[in-house]
DNA sequence: TTAGCATCTTTATCTATGTTAATCATGCAT
DNA sequence: ATGCATGATTAACATAGATAAAGATGCTAA
């Protein structure tokens, strides 16, 4: 899982897995050899798929981040899961007739394909990568069970904080932060349309979170400076991530700072 | 898949499967089968499986209404799911280390629980019945994405709209709707917590939708006398749970009583 | 029959967040 | 450098839905 001469995007494909579930050697190469043999390039907010489209492939962000999204008939749009590298967008699709919702590049995408007939025969060949595979599955389900849970129970301030933590701990997973910080694509409509705030809230929210000395956001840069914070004000409990080493980025109990004014 | 002599609730499991693929007879009878090896009966508001235990079965609900639901460290409790007869809880928990969410009866329930190792020899049995419930995870997954949506953009009048047409649509498909009407456990409370209002605004839009003549909802018992005023107030398009019959109640696009005032 | 408890219903008040709109910053393309 | 588009920020105002409290209804049990 070092050597990646001519498919720099797998290596987070690779981490992703590994950060998941131990495979073998074997397994990864595996893995990566499926995803090298199709290969997309996708323009910064264009779609990949769209709601209504014919499932043909099992896609995987080899670069950049995407977004799950569906909208209502009268505009209303809600990010439903963001992509970042390494992310698999739906491993078995392909039982579907239709697909239920979109999928969107946040920044240009480098994207592996892997067709149902090899992904059968892939996952034939090892039950731990099928493994791994299905468990991504169930961790991403998990998520949007949290994010359920997010927007009908937190408020403006413990949602935003919550998505950082998120995404902190699984960028950190793929071994995308250096020294608390890490590239965040975002706008802030895109954390609204995840969030379901309107831009203008986000911005109010985020304001209160640096004035707190708590993040710093600029430039597409997240630092967090005080992750115990965030993730209290997230209550943020990394569980459901269900990662095999625990993020930095706060775990709620027992709360390291929980006797701070 | 007629004659269920000693498994009564077994019906209504291989009613929902066949709503999602067309199965043989044998593969229902395999399902069947594994489903009445371990029965098991549930307290109505009791737990059934509680966040943090370690995940032992494959749980069907046979009869009766559950749900699957998450809270806060606060208390705050968000209900992500309803399970009605035949649903499964979830196909491949045991891949998990430890639940992150609880699951917990509505009504007396009654629960088939299939061991992992049944699970595995029923899949190998049959690739139809493993199919099946394939899709039935992905339909599950479709769900929580369109209440994810409903919680970040429909009002609370789409959303308790939306959450009628989709409980009408589901117990349709597995034969439970009578006359328009279907039994509906569930206090003012219960949609509160799953579509993230207070009990007391879910009354408040209950009215009116009753003044409205739309529904009629008394004594635990549902009737919809517009089904496609329900379905346009709630924007209810029913692709997302892939039946292979459309049910009746509402689909969006074409409106049929669209010029109404 | 009455008491007790859940749920439902209604009203009054309050607040978090939305809406609108204007201004400012930033980066990209010519 | 200039101009333009997109995103961030701020302010003033509007509202959907929360909160709180009290009464009405219906079911269960003694």
């Amino acid at each position: 899982m070092s050597d990646l001469p001519e498919n720099p995007g797998g290596h987070a494909a690779v981490h992703k897995l590994l950060s998941l579930a131990p495979l073998r050697e074997e397994d990864c190469h595996l893995y990566l050899e499926a995803l090298g043999r199709r290969v997309r390039q996708i323009t910064a907010r264009t779609d990949i798929t769209h709601e209504g489209d014919n499932p043909r492939a099992v896609r995987v962000v080899l670069e950049g981040w995407a977004c799950r999204y569906k909208e209502l008939p009268d505009g209303r749009r809600q990010i439903l899961a963001f992509f970042v590298p390494g992310d698999l967008c739906d491993s078995a699709v392909f039982l579907l007739d239709q697909m239920d919702h979109s999928i969107a590049a946040i920044t240009p995408v480098t994207l592996g394909e892997i067709t149902p007939d090899a992904f059968a025969q892939m996952t034939r060949e090892s039950t731990e990568l099928a493994d791994a595979l299905a468990l991504n599955e169930l961790v991403t389900v998990a998520i949007q069970r949290e994010w359920t849970l997010g927007l009908g129970q937190r408020n403006a301030l413990e949602r935003v904080a919550h998505l950082l933590c998120e995404l902190h701990a699984r960028l950190e997973a793929i071994d995308l932060v250096k020294d608390g910080q890490c590239h965040l694509p975002l706008t802030q409509i895109d954390i609204g349309s995840a969030t379901g705030l309107t831009s203008v809230h986000v911005n109010r929210v985020l304001q209160e979170l640096r004035r707190d000395g708590i993040i710093e956001l600029t430039r597409r840069r997240l630092t967090i400076h005080r992750p115990a914070a965030l993730g209290r004000a997230a209550m943020f409990d990394p569980v459901y991530l269900h990662l095999r080493q625990l993020p930095r980025v706060a775990a709620v109990r027992p709360a390291p700072e929980a006797f701070a004014p």
